[in-house]
DNA sequence: AATGAATGAGGCTTCATTCAT
DNA sequence: GATGAATGAAGCCTCATTCAT
């Protein structure tokens, strides 16, 4: 039942997701669905938090424990590649429409954000710790950091779930979804990673002309 | 007008949003709304269009056009985060709102969203070109790459926009909002740009343990 | 419900009569009314056709099958009149109503009073086979006389419904109604039958002054 | 102004057609309909009563005073069927939509048509004097009959103007639709007046089987 | 445990009508 | 004399929600 609300409200939104329809895609009557879940507003609540929950667990559940930082950074994001796209509809809920529907929802929606961030925060403080971090990284630029990566995560996976239309046979092998999990994921260490590696040695990207030492520019490498 | 439809809707969401609180809001009446744009969804098509217009606009103007590929990144970027921190309605109205209504307005801001990464995806061809580039990109990477960097933007948008609640004065002078967007743009740089200097020489981030050549990972560095 | 339907529509008409006083007429609630007939359009149709089905029943019922075609017409019309007015509502919806709301609903109407005009063409045909009829009439013709027999039925529906107004006791008896329509349908039989018989024998009436045999005018008589 | 409003009228109806409309086909501005026609209704009154007597008019000029009562008739029947020929709109307003609207309006065109009645009933009478009517008719007879050819008149206008559509050029020469609504006429004359004058001689139609003298019959005849 | 039947409230949209210019 | 600009009122329709069974 909660199945049926998390299809419709993702495809149609809250406010144009109607009860009526609920309860015709999960096979019951209207007034089921009020016996369980009290109201409309209970039942989205309910279904953001199923959903963030399976989607944490998800992420967690693909981390390996004990290996270096960059590592369980890199597993964390295959299982949320894979977790995106296999469940497109819990992933839409959660952030195309839980975050736009005013304050009840998304406080919900960013109390799981924060959890991921918060997650991807101590992997880069364990990844300056691991190393033996000359520079000294301010907790506010660390936080800044993770948001950039869960953000850019985020945009990878709206974009790599939309993407496959010319995609080969009708539902790819599991496998091949997988790979492409590893394959995002990949790209996006690749991306932020090594950036991140080059920070905690004290080099800064800066805007100026002239620069001191620790100076970075893309084409100035030594 | 277009204004209290900017804000209802950026609030509210397109469906929440009644032409009834708009029109109050403008202070005027609602079939003057009617008069002028003659239907709830030509007004927010016309509030999309207009605000991702302006977004657009400041973006540009902020782009040093003759600067190296790095700098002119840079500007752009400050300028987005100068916009979306001085106008949090219109960016929430084109990137949490418009985004989740379906097709006539998702195309609308989509087209937007794929000028921008038109305009990233063109700068890092640039740095490509500008640096003797050594690795060969695959065009899907560097599509890969640009969706990454403007997601982490958005990201982290919403991060600085939503965080400064104790803020020392009521409007903080604009040289602060100024020197923030610029520190934000700085950190999404660092993020960003040096890990793809990395990429851009060959380096790539991988999964496994022992590996090749160009084998680069968080804390091996030379 | 439909009974509301059928004297709101009929008293104010199509665009006048709104849903909310069709409602409050049935002592339901308006979504009620949606419900059961999904719009004012198919709430019209509905009406329309109902009314129609029993217009039709009831001259067909009063018509005696086997009697002389004078005689079954005159059922007919008896039975016509008899029900337009014992429900003048009804009659009023199709005979002003529908007739004037443009294209969906004009058609089911004309359906039916084609229905009746085809009844009684084949009657005057009827008519004319069973006299050993001299004259051919052209189909045309027929086809004309049957327009304007039951025109004036119509109108003489609407003048004998209106006019009792110095009526007796409250409700009339049954028994004067019948009578009453019985008399209505005479008087028709008069003024309409008659002349037929004649125009079969080959009788014209003609504009001008002296003419030649079969000349017929008011006042000439053998 | 009030040409355009006879048109909307006419083909929108009362409720339908809006002021907004009458303006622009007219071809002024809104309040400039206001101050001349002081609102919707007495725009739509003004409309009938200048329609309502140039129908009058055109049946009353078409009628040659001094001859036999059934030339008189059947001359202002011509002239009615011209007109509604030639100013279909017209009709159709008179016919059509005010008598649907009720109170206000429908009052206007029954006086209308009582002066038509009223002039058929004049005819009826003089045609019973200028025979040597050995037959009493009643004056509640009389009327009825009235009624009866007018309602034959009327559905005869809407018949035969909406037919000829395989007509040979575009506009027909005036001359064709004058000697269509002679015809017209003559066919409706053909209909009424040999009844009307077996009726005067006493002849009656009668429902029964047996029949005493004057008893006629469509297939009894000498 | 489950539902057919019903409704209060609210949203989009239109239109007759006015007023300042 | 004529109008651009503006609005109060009302209508169609939908939906979250409840109750008697």
């Amino acid at each position: 039942m909660v199945d049926a609300a998390v299809i419709t409200f993702a495809r149609h939104g809250y406010r144009a997701a109607s009860i009526d329809g609920i309860a015709e895609l999960a096979g019951v009557s209207k007034p089921l669905v009020y016996l369980y879940l009290h109201s409309k507003e209970e039942l989205f609540s309910a279904v953001i938090r199923r959903e963030a929950a399976a989607l944490v667990a998800a992420v967690t559940a693909a981390v390996e424990p004990h290996a270096p930082a960059d590592r369980q950074l890199w597993s964390g994001l295959t299982g949320f590649f894979a977790y995106t796209a296999a469940h497109p509809d819990s992933w839409a809920v959660l952030h195309q429409q839980a975050r736009t529907q005013g304050e009840p929802f998304a406080h919900e929606v960013a109390a799981m954000r924060a959890e991921l961030v918060g997650f991807v925060t101590g992997l880069i403080g364990a990844a300056a710790r691991e190393s033996d971090c000359a520079a000294e990284l301010a907790a506010r630029e660390v936080a800044g950091l993770a948001h950039a990566l869960v953000g850019a995560a985020e945009s990878l996976a709206e974009w790599a779930n939309v993407r496959p239309e010319g995609g080969s046979s009708d539902k790819s092998a599991p496998a091949d979804s997988r790979e492409a999990a590893e394959r995002t994921a990949a790209t996006l260490m690749n991306f932020a990673w090594t950036g991140m590696g080059r920070l905690m040695v004290g080099e800064r990207w800066g805007p100026g002309g002239a620069e001191g030492p620790g100076r970075h520019q893309l084409d100035s490498r030594t």
